[in-house]
RNA sequence: GGCCCCGUAGCGCAGUUGGUUAGCGCGUCGCCCUGUCACGGCGAAGGUCGCGGGUUCGAGUCCCGUCGGGGUCGCCA
């Protein structure tokens, strides 16, 4: 006798072996004094017959059920190539109810997927979890974390835990906060990530760190962002960019020949951040389809066209962002006049003005409104540059540099959507490398302030160490961001390792050195006594997963993910609390 | 904080320029059928059209507000 929970796993080869089945009552049907059940568990589906109608009264879908009998092959002209268990079944010689259902408040047959509405279903999740479809995301992930450790260990890393109630650091993003009823007014963050933890731990002497962790961020939520995420956090000594990219790539490598049965090409190539703004104007490229972006700056440097001549008077702006780049569209002047329009409302949607566009005749004559603003002169060249054919459509983008890439970024990947670009097939990883450590943003009341690109204690390059202050906009530093299929999975960095350079990055985000002292003080502090060289990287794991599974969405691999307001329909958290918890928590008596 | 889409029976949806008693499929319940496999047949139950206000003789439908869900920009050092 086979006893086994594992439905799925029956084979031909069982045939005439008697097993024990636990699992759920997916389908009933009945024929005459017959009854076909589908068993259901987290391994797959089996069909189970029931000759005994008394045994076979009553049973429903849903009710959890465990079933004695023998493995068959299903008589012949009765097959169904679509049951996954192939022509395998079971003949009941006893069926146990252990317990019953309700009728289900959703149907969870996998060839439903997709259609229920997302709330429901997670307001019922213990439900949707048992559709195969869930089961195989969340075995996935179990498996990608297991094969993680698996390297991590291998390589020597010890798995440390870092504290979830921690001090609050008002940069970055927002905080959740826990007040502290021992301490009344005083308050706990929960990590944003485990960063300066996994920093002390390198001051330690612990010298391989690793950690899958969970983070928590309090801002605005998307298909690829929950309130709480969880990463593969990692931190080594005496290391170089090198090092952390090249284990990174082991891991990387392991998981996808395991769980995806591709063999990653190593080492995985590396792309400059200025390389990739320039080529594909985010730092995070696509790189399963071409069409580039190209750069008309100086193709329009003189030009009298309104739209592409820089303004006279950029308020504050440095004199060099300005930038005019094109897009092409490949068979995109055949586009109807509403196809058109609908992308000067797509880039409406993003804030923009406008999408200006040149259409490439089949003649190589040029059309469209914008043509006509131009010069012989600047016409004459203008399919040539942009490397565009005849029947091709050229997008332009003008203004700050910054917001025309990024209007371009988006118009390339919309572009390979339309035109149906992309091979869904393919894996495409990149390192961005050489980021800048500074960029200039807008101040909400007001000028431009310096800040980090990835985070305030990301080294400089050697080259830069000494005089970054002087150009904060050009000073590279040692940071990488692994990108997967123009998703970013993950990105690190060699820290500062120095005091005195790091207060000096602070000087340059306007962090005062009493506000510096203030939060990360301790950090400034263990500074001081020795610390080792020392770097490391940080995986978002469910992206990862969710982009290994092949869905949309990381809440797809979250077991119980929240809704994007942040609440969770199974437990209708967050909730009120009551006064008396008010009050023990130290806090105001009276909502906000 | 902005923009876009959605909200009608347990689930998925239809509902015309505002006009009888708001429909369809699945599911549920009852009966029938001896190998079904999205079985089939007959019958039945099931609705605060998210909520509040307004316009109108009359609102699922039009207007305003609001709540909830999704996508996205800002935001996410």
């Amino acid at each position: 006798m086979i006893r086994t929970h594992e439905a799925g796993t029956l084979r031909a080869d069982h045939a005439g072996q008697t097993v024990t089945l636990t699992g759920w009552v997916a389908r009933r049907r009945d024929h005459g004094g017959v009854a076909f059940i589908d068993l259901r568990d987290a391994s797959g589906i089996v069909q189970v017959v029931i000759r005994d109608e008394a045994a076979a009264h009553g049973l429903r879908q849903e009710y959890c059920v465990r079933i004695t009998g023998e493995v068959t092959i299903r008589p012949a002209g009765n097959e169904n190539p679509d049951l996954p268990t192939g022509q395998v079944e079971v003949v009941a010689a006893e069926v146990e109810v252990l317990s019953e259902s309700a009728p289900l408040p959703f149907p969870i047959e996998d060839y439903h997927q997709g259609v229920v509405n997302e709330e429901t279903r997670l307001r019922y999740r213990y439900l949707d979890l048992r559709r195969q479809e869930m089961a195989k995301l969340l075995r996935l992930r179990s498996r990608v974390t297991h094969l993680i450790r698996e390297v991590m260990d291998r390589n020597g890393f010890l798995d440390v835990e870092t504290p979830y109630l921690t001090r609050s650091t008002p940069e970055g993003a927002r905080d959740f906060l826990v007040p502290v009823r021992l301490q009344p007014g005083r308050w706990y963050a929960l990590p944003q990530s485990p960063q300066l933890f996994k920093q002390l731990l390198m001051v330690a002497g612990l010298e391989r760190y690793y950690q899958i962790v969970r983070c928590f961020r309090d801002e605005d939520y998307r298909a690829d962002r929950q309130p709480e995420f969880t990463q593969l956090d990692v931190e080594m000594s005496f290391c170089s960019a090198d090092d952390v990219m090249s284990l990174t790539e082991q891991v990387l490598a392991r998981v996808w020949k395991e769980v995806a049965e591709h063999e990653i090409t190593l080492p995985i190539p590396r792309m400059t951040y200025a390389e990739a703004m320039r080529r594909f104007g985010t730092d995070r490229p696509d790189l399963r389809f071409g069409v580039e972006l190209v750069d008309f700056t100086d193709y329009f440097a003189k030009t009298e066209f309104r739209v592409f001549k820089r303004p006279a008077d950029q308020a504050g702006a440095p004199a060099d962002d300005w930038h005019v780049g094109a897009v092409v569209m490949p068979g995109g002047a055949g586009q109807a006049r509403k196809d058109l329009d609908g992308w000067q409302e797509w880039a409406r949607s993003r804030g923009a003005k406008g999408l200006a566009y040149v259409l490439v005749g089949d003649d190589g004559e040029l059309g469209g409104p914008v043509a006509r603003n131009l010069s012989e002169d600047e016409r004459r060249h203008l399919a040539a540059h942009a490397g565009a054919k005849p029947g091709d459509c050229v997008f332009f983008a003008a203004g700050r540099r910054s917001e025309a890439l990024a209007l371009l970024a988006a118009a390339r990947v919309e572009i390979a959507e339309r035109c149906d670009l992309i091979d869904r097939s393919r894996w495409e990883f990149c390192w961005v490398v050489d980021a800048p450590m500074f960029e200039l943003v807008d101040r909400p009341g007001g000028g431009t302030a310096w800040t980090p690109v990835h985070h305030p204690f990301t080294a400089p390059t050697p080259e830069w160490v000494d005089r970054f202050e002087e150009k904060p906009g050009e000073a590279i530093s040692q940071a990488y961001d692994i990108v997967l299929n123009g998703v970013e999975i993950g990105g690190g960095s060699i820290r500062i390792h120095r005091r005195d350079v790091q207060e000096r990055v602070f000087d340059v985000i306007g962090l005062s050195r009493d506000d510096a002292q203030a939060q990360f003080g301790f950090l400034l502090e263990a500074l001081r006594y020795g610390p080792p060289p020392h770097g490391g990287i940080a995986l978002g794991l469910d992206r990862l997963c969710a982009l290994l599974g092949g869905v949309d969405s990381i809440r797809d691999v979250i077991a119980f993910p929240k809704t994007q307001s942040g609440s969770d329909p199974l437990t209708n958290a967050p909730t009120p609390i009551t006064p008396v918890q008010r009050r023990e928590a130290g806090i105001d008596a009276t909502p906000a």
